[in-house]
RNA sequence: GCCCCCAUCGUUCAGUGGCCUAGGACACCUGCCUUUCACGCAGGCAACACGGGUUCGAAUCCCGUUGGGGGUGCCA
């Protein structure tokens, strides 16, 4: 049997972090096994989808490298899905229901019963004519159980009396995600079914919808265990930052998103995490995704997000980073930054964070914390060690080469650290790139005022 | 309330009855390298939630407790 998967994302809002790892894990199981990827926009909610969305999403998976073989657009497959409730309706398996939410919750208190018990199946068998406000539920067995094999979380049962009638076409006349989906998963020839866990309690009733379409068989179902934030919730787009695109915005590496989404709720057995994709796709089985939810890391994210920034050639570094260096606040030139992006490159875990890097080389020092000051500057050779570099770069050639030896060269004659005063007099911070290359691509002057300037306030 | 589910270091993944005095990675700490930082290298800290079973033997199987999560829409 050829595997055939799906995502199925609803497009009321941009691909999110759970979304794409949803994604990932169907496109690692049909490339693994050689099967089909199916993306289906499943945009039943007209009043929420948008085109936008749907071309956004379509731009993150593209950018994830995440491809389809077949594309399909639920609003456009209205009519047959209309049919089946047809057919379903006239079976007796579903029924029209003009109750509304306040009558029915008004039922609900009249019996004793909490308000959020759910519909009551009221309306089965009052003969409701369709009309306005008027929507169709499906009858749900009262009795028996449905069950199926998850292939992450094992043999999943729901009695079936717990299992109000739901709303299958809503009153507009649109139909519901649970028909289009159990429509479209049969229809499509859907094998393997591979979600988040938010979606465990919806399986049983597509599971009988798709019974009652007349389907004998049950696909393969994998329920994810969801990605949550530091209070261990589901990330939510009001709490967490959740938009991949957001993350690309920043700098980060579509590789290595990639890469680190894959570890989250699975691992490769020989413990190697960072690897090619090509790996991954072999190693990878729905059979061994973990059950218990996972905490999206950003710090480790960021590290993969360095290892795939180090393992670029330079040219592709400095290519990749100078839209962010061009986006940055400071004014770096393209030569400069093409010059000294080796040392940038080992430097950065983000493409937003290089240009900083650069910031004493374009524009002033910045203010040394108290501490700093006082850590390097209060030593009592400092003064000396700084009159000397200030006279002898006068005229010293002016490479980096060069720099480095007069300023080293003063430290090892007055038998002092050189290196961190001129640092903290040139840049303001103790920490950062290293410092003869950047100044040899400097003024003379420049570096003399700032060395002057800080002697001064010794 | 009702339904479904989860439980190994701070985090993440490995571990599917003996190979576990529980392993890798991130984070953190120490040292080395060094022009500070970063990288790299060598170390370190640190977990099987609890209680009962089953078994010659349990992180691995069963039951319960506790804790946590998801769902409960004319969203998906």
């Amino acid at each position: 049997m050829t595997v055939r998967v799906r995502f199925s994302p609803a497009p009321t809002g941009y691909l999110h972090l759970g979304s794409a790892r949803s994604a990932l894990f169907n496109w690692l199981y049909a490339r693994k096994t050689g099967g089909a990827m199916v993306l289906r926009i499943e945009d039943t909610d007209t009043e929420r989808s948008t085109p936008e969305h749907i071309a956004a999403i379509k731009d993150t998976l593209g950018w994830l490298g995440i491809d389809w073989d077949e594309e399909y657009l639920q609003s456009e497959r209205f009519d047959a899905y209309l049919k089946v409730v047809d057919d379903l309706i006239a079976d007796g398996r579903a029924y029209y229901c003009d109750s509304t939410p306040e009558e029915i919750k008004a039922r609900a208190e009249a019996r004793g019963e909490s308000a959020d018990g759910g519909y009551d199946n009221y309306n089965r068998d009052r003969n409701v004519q369709p009309g306005p406000g008027v929507v169709v539920r499906f009858r749900t067995p009262d009795e028996g159980v449905t069950a199926w094999d998850d292939a992450v979380r094992g043999r999943v049962t729901f009695d079936n009396a717990v299992l109000e009638d739901f709303v299958i076409v809503r009153s507009n006349g649109t139909p519901m995600f649970h028909v289009a989906n159990a429509y479209d998963d049969l229809d499509m020839g859907i094998t393997h079914v591979v979600r988040g866990e938010d979606l465990v309690n919806t399986t049983p009733r597509v599971l009988l919808l798709r019974q009652a379409m007349g389907a004998d068989d049950v696909p393969t179902f994998a329920h994810l265990p969801l990605i949550v934030n530091e209070q261990r919730k589901k990330l939510s787009k009001r709490r967490d930052d959740v938009s991949v695109g957001d993350y690309a915005e920043r700098g980060y590496l579509p590789d290595a998103m990639r890469n680190y989404l894959v570890t989250l709720g699975w691992g490769p057995k020989d413990g190697v995490e960072i690897r090619p994709v090509e790996e991954l796709i072999e190693l990878f089985d729905l059979a061994d995704i973990n059950k218990a939810s996972a905490f999206f890391d950003v710090k480790k994210l960021d590290h993969f997000n360095g290892e795939y920034i180090r393992a670029l050639p330079t040219e592709e570094f400095v290519a990749q980073a100078t839209p962010f260096v061009d986006a940055s606040e400071y004014d770096i030139p393209a030569e400069l930054f093409a010059s000294l992006a080796p040392m940038v490159q080992e430097r950065t875990k983000r493409f937003d964070q290089a240009a900083e890097l650069l910031d004493w080389v374009v524009g002033d020092p910045v203010e040394p914390s108290e501490k700093d000051w006082r850590k390097v500057m209060g030593k009592d050779e400092v003064p000396a060690i700084l009159d000397a570099v200030i006279e002898r770069l006068a005229d010293v050639d002016w490479t980096a080469e060069a720099l480095e030896a007069l300023v080293m060269g003063v430290g090892e004659e007055l038998e002092a650290k050189s290196q961190l005063p001129v640092r903290l007099a040139l840049t303001g911070k103790r920490a950062g790139l290293p410092l003869w290359e950047p100044m040899a691509a400097m003024e003379r002057q420049v570096i003399v005022d700032r060395l002057r300037a800080a002697r001064a306030r010794i």
